[in-house]
DNA sequence: TGAACAGATTAGATTATATCTAATATGAAA
DNA sequence: TTTCATATTAGATATAATCTAATCTGTTCA
């Protein structure tokens, strides 16, 4: 992904380009995984400029808000972000808590009658169990 | 629900009936809603016996861990619990963070392939958008 | 029945997570 | 360049949940 790029997606977001805001957008994007917001507050201060812990915060709310970043709750655990690339499922660990990423696939919507006035803007479909790590190996013989 | 049938259903998940377990049990089962640790807490103790926060959180630890009620994380809130009756799906309001029922059916599981070698134990369905409450209300005309 | 004891409860301290405050700095538009 | 809405900051504060270690109690079984 470009340097401009990112900024082109805050901007289009209606959000300034910080070199703070981009360093959290530029490290969820090219990370893999489901950062903890102190995990991404020590990555993206591993190289300069530093970032307080508000500001961390602020920008992954800010992110979240706009749509660019997605947040998962984890219970009895500090949330987890990603940037929102290709669509995907999530899957969350009984065990151990690790969020990964499960392949897209369409999810049918609830009867209009069941939902009533509500107004639904997304379904989320969360698969629970044990990661690969927690997962009993497999009986040898 | 009889007094005994909570004794019962206790016990066969191996957890002794005490009255401050008893309590949360039988207050999460007659509650409409989802409430907080907090809200359980409160309500348990406006009659007695009185119970701990401790105990609160340590019987809701107990009760999810045997299967007998559920845990929903919302983000940026306290978590919130419910009995596990009918099985049914869960929308969360983006504004209030209000947790509604939502009528249950059958969900695709996902390719054995994107699974790999993972344990899937349950796969849950969550919508999200704007409760009744915060949903604008219908142009008039 | 009544020990015995694994399991449960408790108050309060502590930890973990996240937000707030209000002073200061800065991106970007004109 | 200047302007100012927006963003950043350190540290305090708030909120949610867990831990500790002393005490108590439900259930079992002799
Ligand atoms: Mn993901
Ligand atoms: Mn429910
Ligand atoms: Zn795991
Ligand atoms: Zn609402």
């Amino acid at each position: 992904m470009q340097p401009d790029a990112i900024k082109r997606c805050l901007a289009g977001s209606g959000l300034r380009s910080t070199p703070q805001r981009y360093a959290v957008m530029a490290f969820l994007m090219k990370q893999a995984g489901h950062p903890t917001a102190v995990e991404i507050f020590e990555a993206v201060n591993r190289v300069d400029p530093r970032s307080s812990r508000a500001t961390i915060y602020n920008n992954l709310r800010d992110l979240v808000h706009a749509g660019l970043v997605r947040e998962v709750a984890v219970e009895g655990r500090a949330a987890r972000f990603d940037a929102k690339g290709m669509r995907h499922h999530h899957f969350i660990c009984d065990r151990c808590g690790n969020v990964e990423d499960v392949d897209w696939y369409d999810v049918p919507r609830p009867a209009a009658a069941s939902l009533g006035r509500r107004v639904l803007r997304e379904c989320e479909l969360i698969f629970r169990g044990l990661c690969t790590r927690c997962a009993p190996r497999r009986v040898s013989r």
